[in-house]
RNA sequence: GCGGGCGUGGCGGAAUUGGUAGACGCACCGGACUUAAAAUCCGUAGGGGCGAAAGCCCUGUGCCGGUUCGAGUCCGGCCGCCCGCACCA
């Protein structure tokens, strides 16, 4: 019988699926739908094991769900606006080749590069809908979406002290800003004062925190780390006045500690800081001093606590003879609350390390039931308890104190509760060429005003030169010179661009009908959204998935869609990783170049020995890559996939092996001669009779398996599934003298259960079963419960716990009987030994356990 | 410091949610087929001990304790690892 030859099974199925249409290509229906979507590409050029991962496990929900009768949309596109490109177009200018390369070329020759890719691993997409986001055809409807989010107020233009990422010449988002550094160029941010365009995520941040409650279907991580993003605090916003005749607002969480408070502190950044510093070069040099402490963890750990007198007082709300220090300090932050605090020691670690620093009074004004050891002259304490030394509040605990002094500053008019976030607006415009233009112009009599949607799409040039010094879209001779809309008059287009992340935050409804004329189709976009199914990496918890669900209510108050949120339900997969190699001279060495030895490594051909290091995600830094396509070409897609869906859970880390890949592609070639190696096999549809012995626990096995592989896919159990085919492949082997229309549909049944994670495989076995209709045509097997019902059980005997015997019984055999049979044991007899038992537990179906 | 997660054979991992720990796979070993190898098929296997053998006994899910007839699973206390956030008032 010929061997399986996967190369030409792919080529062949591939073809017969994109000719089968309606397979693919969706429409608006009665049916349940299902949208599966896997994160969406950047076109870098290949694919990598894990796009491989992430569309693989996308694929099998597809086609699933497809096979259960949901109509199914899993459509793909490319997220192709960004840095690479512009920085390949200038490398390919610097290096004197192929000139006349920019960003559009590069992007589109990429984009061809590895459609053909992911189309090789015969993933079953709607290809009739795909787009890329640097499209005219796409951005334009961004473009539209930009000025009714403009027209609403979800979009502004301000002047903001901001993150400017020096390596990248461009500003940045808090969120894209990690640990003080850009998050692509790794750059140390530079706070500038810029104008520049934002979204007002922030008049959503109660709705986005409410919301994640009822994402019940997201990983509770990235639910935790956006709740966290948001930073809700519920606290009491009043003013101080100051000696110098002024007011100053602070904000705290703990009101109740007023009576504690013994300074109170401004960040260095804070308006009258700067108004002080005019005239106090010493305040110029402080704040100069504190500026160089840099953000980052470690070092925010270890730096002093600093702060400078201004000689400014502030009086006591309460009592205005007492006069509390102004000092400017750093561990005051100017974008959290209002920049400016009160300093409680005796309840604040910070505010206690401050003030023993400089010898200010520690008050306690917060005691413990316990009191004893209680000395905030030691250490902080933070804990619930009674106010004391505290006038009015005397006696109240925490919560009541709080409620009581803000109603009585608000009586009075100087404060007020309020909830602060730490989210921040949305910083949205970048200083780089390739990118959707933000398509707004200014004009010097009329301000900033709107582009006509008419004009829409304002589109990129294509003649960008990448060699000049800043943004090459501001450099070009004719892009930003036009006339207002509104007066007529010369005006200047805006030349930034919108960060990237904009492109991918509703991509996902745009592929619902990517040829409407409007941003959205509204019947398109409410019958397929939300997305049911939506997988990517973690990596995106706060970033895109946080823009993604804001833009979505964006689009929802602009009339677009009735949707709330964007994803139903979020796997995070795990990342694909492999050993590590260097050589004596410490250089990363390729796992192409490696021969395995044993436990040793050495260089392929050579007694050259390589270190062998930790398995680490793949990257290109570390060389530990493993191309997929040449892995394709050795084993075949099939066993590619199937290898990125075994033995490791879906959301952990899987170790990429290339014996792990071979065995992969032994079990293909298994489940080929299976199915192909059957003779005199009945005609399909064939009836089954009366079945007995063997043959009946065939059957048995047989429809365990798909009970069992249909709950581990709808669970995306992936692992769980595959090692349920395999129990049943080895259930078929040993069943060798079972034939007939029982073997048949243990056949058949295999094969099926493989469709969604090899399906190129299964529709060669299916055909070589004798069907004429393809496999992806049929429906998923269903389970018969009178043949996965157990009909007998295997009991545990314990004594005092301890397994001693095991019989086998009826299933359903009573309490008597099941006791009665575990004491016929001899096994049972000998380890009693005569002794009389105390107690007796059975648990019908599972176990007698005799106590003595 | 705060939050989330994890800890099971040589390895990846299962375990009906309190009921036979180690399914399934990888690697290893033994056997069959073969002139031979590859491929394939069959088989053993947590660790330790006793036995010629069938078998029997002890021990075992990071550590210590608890609840329970019974704990990988529940509770308390430790230890270790991973991830995220962080001078957030």
């Amino acid at each position: 019988m010929a061997r399986y030859n996967a190369k030409e099974s792919e080529q062949k199925w591939q073809a017969a699926w994109n000719a089968a249409d309606s397979f693919l290509t969706p429409a608006v229906s009665d049916k349940p739908k299902c949208y599966v979507l896997e994160m969406f590409p950047y076109p870098s050029g290949r694919i990598h094991m894990g796009h491989v991962r992430n569309y693989t496990m996308g694929d099998v929900i597809a086609r699933f769900r497809r096979a259960q009768g949901f109509n199914v949309l899993h459509p793909m596109g490319w997220d192709a606006f960004g840095l690479p490109a512009e920085n390949a177009a200038r490398d390919n200018k610097a290096s004197g080749k192929n000139s006349g390369t920019n960003p559009r070329e590069w992007t589109y020759a990429n984009i061809n590069a590895m459609r053909s890719e992911l189309q090789a691993l015969g993933l079953a997409i709607d290809w009739t809908r795909e787009f890329a986001t640097c499209d005219p055809s796409y951005y334009k409807h961004q473009q539209k979406l930009f000025l009714d989010f403009y027209k609403d107020e979800l979009v502004y233009r301000s002047e903001a002290d901001v993150n400017w990422d020096p390596v990248d010449l461009t500003v940045l988002a808090n969120e894209q800003v990690i640990d003080g550094r850009g998050w692509r160029s790794g750059a140390v941010v530079e706070r500038r004062k810029l104008s520049q365009w934002f979204f007002r995520i922030t008049k959503y941040s109660d709705e986005l925190l409410r919301a994640l409650d009822g994402l019940d279907k997201w990983p509770e991580k990235v639910r935790v780390m956006q709740k966290n993003w948001i930073g809700r605090s519920e606290g009491l916003r009043f003013a101080f006045d100051l000696s110098n005749m002024t007011k100053l607002d602070v904000f705290t969480t703990r009101p109740d500690t007023l009576f504690g408070a013994s300074f109170v502190a401004i960040s260095p950044d804070h308006p009258l800081t700067e108004e002080l510093a005019k005239s106090d070069e010493k305040l110029r040099d402080f704040v100069a001093q504190c500026r160089k402490t840099g953000t980052a963890e470690a070092e925010i750990e270890t730096a002093e606590k600093m702060g400078y007198d201004t000689g400014l007082t502030a009086a006591h709300p309460f009592d205005p003879d007492w006069k509390l220090p102004v000092l400017v300090a750093n561990f005051v932050l100017m974008g959290y609350g209002t920049g400016a605090i009160f300093g409680c020691p005796a309840h604040d670690q910070r505010d206690w390390d401050f003030a023993k620093k400089y010898h200010l009074p520690i008050l306690p004004v917060v005691v413990p039931e316990d009191a004893k050891d209680f000395d905030v002259q030691q250490a902080p304490y933070v804990g619930p308890g009674k106010l004391a030394n505290s006038q009015f509040l005397n006696g109240l605990d925490v919560d009541a104190a709080k409620a009581e002094i803000a109603a009585r500053l608000e009586a009075r008019g100087v404060g007020k509760r309020t909830v602060n976030y730490r989210l921040r607006d949305w910083l949205a415009s970048r200083q780089r060429a390739w990118g959707c233009p933000i398509p707004m112009i200014h004009c010097a009599k009329c301000g900033v005003v709107p582009a006509r949607e008419s004009d829409l799409p304002i589109k990129l040039p294509d003649d960008l030169d990448f060699n000049v010094k800043g943004n090459p879209l501001d450099a070009h001779p004719t892009f930003k010179f036009t006339t207002c809309p509104s007066c007529g008059g010369e005006a200047r287009r805006e030349t930034d661009t919108l960060d990237t992340f904009v492109d991918s935050s509703w991509y996902f409804a745009r592929f619902t009908d990517p040829t409407a004329s409007d941003p959205v189709n509204r019947d398109a976009v409410n019958y397929w959204l939300p997305v049911d199914q939506y997988i990517g990496g973690i990596e995106h918890a706060i970033l895109h998935l946080l823009y993604a669900r804001f833009f979505t209510r964006g689009m929802h108050d602009t009339g677009w869609t009735k949707i709330d949120e964007p994803f139903a339900a979020l796997f995070t997969q795990g990342m694909v990783c492999h050993e590590t190699y260097k050589d004596t001279s410490g250089a990363w060495v390729e796992p192409a170049q490696i021969e395995k030895r044993g436990e040793q490594a050495f260089l392929k051909g050579t007694d050259t020995e390589v270190a062998v290091g930790p398995s680490e995600k793949m990257s290109k830094s570390k060389k530990n890559v493993v191309a997929p396509m040449g892995m394709i070409d050795v084993f075949g897609a099939d066993a590619i996939r199937w290898f990125m869906l075994s033995d490791s859970p879906p959301e952990r880390d899987v170790d990429w092996s290339e014996s792990g890949a071979e065995g992969c592609w032994k079990f293909a070639s298994r489940i080929h001669r299976l199915a192909t190696e059957a003779e005199g096999l009945p005609p399909p549809g064939t009836k089954i009779g009366e079945t007995q012995g063997e043959a009946l626990a065939l059957r048995q096995a047989t429809h365990r398996a798909i009970a069992a592989v249909t709950d581990d896919l709808a669970a995306l159990r992936f692992n769980r599934a595959v090692a349920q085919v395999y129990t049943l492949a080895n259930a078929i082997a040993a069943a060798s003298a079972v034939d007939g229309a029982v073997r048949r549909e243990a056949l058949e049944t295999i094969v099926l259960l493989c469709g969604p994670m090899m399906p190129h495989l299964a529709e060669t076995c299916w055909e070589a079963l004798g069907h004429t209709t393809m496999l992806v045509d049929t429906p998923w097997p269903k389970p018969d419960a009178a043949l996965t019902a157990l009909d007998s059980v295997t009991i545990a005997v314990q004594i005092n716990g301890k397994l001693r015997a095991t019989f086998q019984t009826a299933t359903g055999t009573s309490k008597e009987e099941t006791q009665a049979k575990a004491f016929a044991l001899d096994e049972v007899t000998r380890a009693l030994d005569g002794k009389t038992p105390k107690k007796i537990i059975v648990v019908p179906n599972r176990i007698v356990n005799i106590v003595v």
